[in-house]
RNA sequence: GCGAGGGUGGCGGAAUGGCAGACGCGUUGGACUUAGGAUCCAAUGAAGCGAUUCGUAGGGGUUCAACUCCCCUCCCUCGCACCA
């Protein structure tokens, strides 16, 4: 049939032609035929593929082939998110233009994956920074700002003086910016932002819906979310007609509340404290606050501290005096930003009181009576000295507590949520431009929808230096006012790349559609979808903006595909490719490139060993000696292939063939590759033993087991079986159960639960007739011999245990 | 501190209450060979000549039977981290 010896490059460029040529990878809308969409995350186009890339898509790969050979309508699309500050960067070293560097990245990169065999339909292949794309964005951002889901406003922001823009928080992590690896700092800035907290019961009741999400990824979304209840409460401020508004999850404990923690840069903390004589304190105070940095705000590298402001508030329960502190560990961006001290039960607070001398008033009893007064009880108890509470358990005494001061007009039930508005507006060029027009008469106006998309200038100088690139040219900037026609200028900030990253799924239903971000029927068709694939860095960010713009799209009634909308159905979390125990990183030198891999064994090698090496979760140490393995169990298959001449079929080869067939398909179910992979080591392992009783079925049938894996050599092999067909468009082999079966079955004797020896019985053979064959089994006899048989256990098809005493 | 997931040969890893270590790497021996770093065959948890004994982080428990279930302790990884 084929030649004698495996040469992967030229099989594997033959058949990647090939596939271009007919366009196999092509799928269209089948309403009679299941859909299964398979998604990898979009890549951002840095320049070349690394192994994760190549792990991710190796995974998502085997998944689309293997659910098309079983009837499935699979849509595996592929784009790129080619916004964000490499190419701007790049563009400013090398002079040149962030569109060029992107799309000659995206150019290599779409060449590597082609070398690397992926079964994409690249006709729906789309990049972020094409205006056909962020049109609709812009489209989008309208009428959230329209609806009042957008809005601009002045917030502490996290700012990267390298990049020179604001960053969210998870870009932010450790304190150090995403890109550059900058110490960011903390800035007041107005910005646009998207009021996700609007959606955060929403976002956190879905949550549960995601059952084919890792629970670790649902865990880390609740608490993002970090919904909490309890009530929120006025004090007024003594001789003042100013009041101090705080939230609390806890307010049973009003009544020990004796004293109250502003953040520094609470808004009433300089008001309160003028003509007290505290006003210099206060004053070097929040100086001195404002220069803890992030990272030691993290690590609570810091003394806690407060200044008494000068002025009290009262308590609404106790009508006692509560001097008002600030207190550098009250967080302006929580709840009111200020927080009534309760010591007895709180830690900090307790720590605070004792520092500063406060009163501690014990108002919660532990259920069991013994109060500990070297340290804040937290949990809840039975009130006392609460008045008419008193004697009422913690939870029934929030109620009445919340029920009574909502009486007085001075607090009622609130939840609370961590989860903040987004910021979306960055001080770069290289991103979709925000679509607003700033006039001196009608204020902030939105673009007309007809004149979307507001396009990026392309003759732009980018420098670096002063804030955001736009600004300084002056054909963008200098516009007319939509509605009053008269002299206004362009918002020049641009949306954060996560923006695009939030919908571009959709886009693939419908690449070319010019009616709207995505065709409802196509979407109705293809979404949500069924896998998808990436890394756990995008737990909270990349797929809770997901979850959140499918919402609006249904509320702005743009697209409805279910109740929920919940984009994605089941998530695969892979784990990362290491080398020395360590991600690979430039800066480290301990990069494994694989065009290197690619050219030395192919592509079909180094999916096989990826895919081998560890289940799809866990990370992977790259080994060049574990893929020497890889490389010769392909060349093991295709010389067995070369066999395959026997007529006759026999029995141990058929029940080997169909047992491999469960195996394989079953491990394939349940993700387990590796083990899938070693089912089939194992069929070879037979057939080679057995090589003159090969038969070309089972040869057959072991080139559509690997197809998934190592597609090319499998193509390539299955034409030379005669097959006119790709062997993509074969079904996947079924198995027969009853050919599954052993002709003898092999029972393991126990005696006391020690394995003694070994039966192998006809299937057939009662229960009873085992249990005597167990007891007078050669090796068993003996630990029974002069002992009384207590019992005997045996577990069908499987083992003997006999108890003796 | 809180939450989640882990801890199995020299290594990557199998085994979801029923033969611990599948499969692969590595190692050792053999075959074929002018040669082999190719290929094929075999052995390979530890101790012991052996029959056997011990062995899944450590300790306890449930069970005829525990890597697997329960309790305690230790260690590792990840996430959150003054969230009032």
């Amino acid at each position: 049939m084929t030649n004698e010896t495996y040469d992967p490059k030229s099989i594997e460029s033959k058949w990647q032609k090939e596939w271009e040529k007919s366009g196999i990878y092509q799928v269209k809308e089948d309403p009679k035929r299941p859909k299964y969409y398979l998604l990898e995350m979009l890549p951002y186009p840095s320049g070349r593929l690394h192994m994760g890339h190549v792990r991710n898509y190796s995974i998502g790969d085997l998944v689309t082939r293997y659910k098309r050979m079983n009837g499935f309508n699979v849509l595996h699309p592929i784009g790129w998110d080619a916004f964000g500050m490499p190419a701007e960067n790049a563009a400013i070293k090398n002079k040149s233009h962030p569109a060029k560097w992107t799309y000659s990245n995206i150019d290599y990169m779409r060449l590597q994956f082609k070398k690397l065999g992926i079964s994409y339909d690249w006709s729906r292949e789309v990049a972020t920074c094409d205006p056909e794309y962020y049109k609709w964005e812009q489209l989008v951002f309208l009428r959230m700002f329209e609806k009042g889901i957008i809005i601009r406003k002045e917030a502490m922001l996290n700012w990267c003086d390298t990049c020179k823009t604001v960053l969210a928080n998870e870009q932010a992590e450790g304190g150090k910016c995403w890109r550059c690896d900058n110490e960011v700092a903390l800035k007041p800035l107005t910005q646009w932002f998207v009021r996700l907290p609007l959606y955060a019961e929403e976002l956190l009741k879905d949550i549960d819906t995601l059952e084919g999400w890792p629970e670790r990824v649902r865990n880390m979304q609740r608490a993002w979310i970090g919904k909490s209840v309890g009530a929120s409460i006025k004090f007024n401020v003594k001789d003042s007609d100013k009041q101090v508004e705080v939230f609390t999850t806890r307010p049973d404990t009003l009544f020990g509340a004796t004293f109250m923690s502003l953040a520094a840069e609470h808004p009433l903390v300089e008001a309160l404290a003028k003509g007290t004589g505290q006003e210099k304190k206060i004053k070097e105070f929040k100086e001195k606050t404002s220069k803890i940095g992030r990272l030691d705000r993290i690590a609570g590298n810091f003394e806690k501290e407060g200044v008494w402001t000068g002025a009290y508030c009262i308590n609404p329960a106790t009508g006692l005096d509560m001097p008002i502190y600030t207190a550098n560990f009250v967080l302006m961006d929580y709840g009111t930003g200020a927080v009534m001290a309760v010591p007895a039960h709180d830690s900090r607070d307790f720590d605070f009181a004792k520092k500063y001398n406060l009163p501690i008033k014990q108002v919660i009893s532990p259920r069991s009576g013994d109060i500990d007064k070297s340290k804040a009880y937290e949990d809840d108890g039975i009130l006392i000295d609460s008045g008419k509470f008193t004697g009422l358990e913690s939870e029934n005494a929030r109620n009445q507590i919340i029920l009574d001061l909502s009486l007085q007009g001075v607090g009622k039930a609130t939840v609370n949520y961590k989860l903040k508005d987004w910021c979306i507006s960055r001080q770069r060029y290289w991103g979709a431009p925000i679509p607003i027009i700033y006039c001196e008469k009608c204020g902030t106006v939105g673009v007309p929808e007809k004149d979307l998309p507001v396009e990026l200038p392309k003759d732009v100088q980018l420098t670096g230096e002063g804030g955001s690139p736009l600004a300084k040219v002056e054909k963008f900037v200098n516009c007319k006012c939509p509605k009053c026609g008269g002299k206004a200028r362009r918002e020049t900030d641009t949306m954060d790349t996560f923006v695009e990253s939030s919908w571009y799924f959709l886009r693939y239903c419908s690449p070319k559609y010019d009616k709207g971000p995505v065709d409802p029927a196509a979407a109705k068709y293809w979404m949500p979808i069924d896998q998808y694939i990436g890394g756990i860095e995008h737990a909270v960010g990349h797929l809770l903006y997901s979850r959140f713009y499918m919402k609006i799209l249904r509320d702005l009634n743009l697209l409805k595909f279910s109740e929920t909308n919940e984009p994605v159905k089941n998530l695969l979390t892979q784990g990362m490719v290491t080398l020395g125990g360590a991600a690979m990183s430039k800066s480290r030198g301990n990069i494994v490139d694989p065009d290197k891999i690619i050219e030395k064994y192919g592509a079909d090698t180094a999916r096989l060993f990826i895919l081998f090496a560890s289940p799809p979760e866990k990370d992977l140490e790259w080994s060049d000696a574990g893929i020497e393995g890889s490389w010769r169990f392909l060349n093991r298959v295709w010389r067995i292939c070369q066999a395959g001449k026997s007529i006759e079929q026999s029995p141990d080869l058929e029940r080997w063939t169909h047992k491999t067939i469960k195996r394989v398909t079953s491990e394939i179910e349940r993700f387990h590759f590796n083990t899938a992979i070693s089912a089939i080591m194992e069929f070879v392992n037979f057939l080679y033993a057995n090589e003159a009783s090969v038969t070309k079925d089972a040869v057959n049938i072991l080139v559509q087991l690997i197809s998934p894996f190592a597609p090319h050599m499998a193509e390539e092999l299955w034409k030379g079986l005669g097959h006119k067909e790709s062997v993509i468009n074969s079904s996947w082999p079924k198995f027969d159960p009853a050919k599954t079966a052993d002709e003898m079955m092999m029972i393991v004797v126990q005696v006391n639960g020690k394995l003694r020896d070994k039966l192998e019985v006809d299937p057939n053979t009662g229960e009873e007739e085992i249990k005597k064959l167990a007891q007078a089994a050669e090796k068993a006899a003996p630990f029974i011999e002069g002992k009384q048989v207590k019992k005997i256990i045996y577990v069908p098809k499987k083992l003997v245990n006999i108890v003796v005493g």
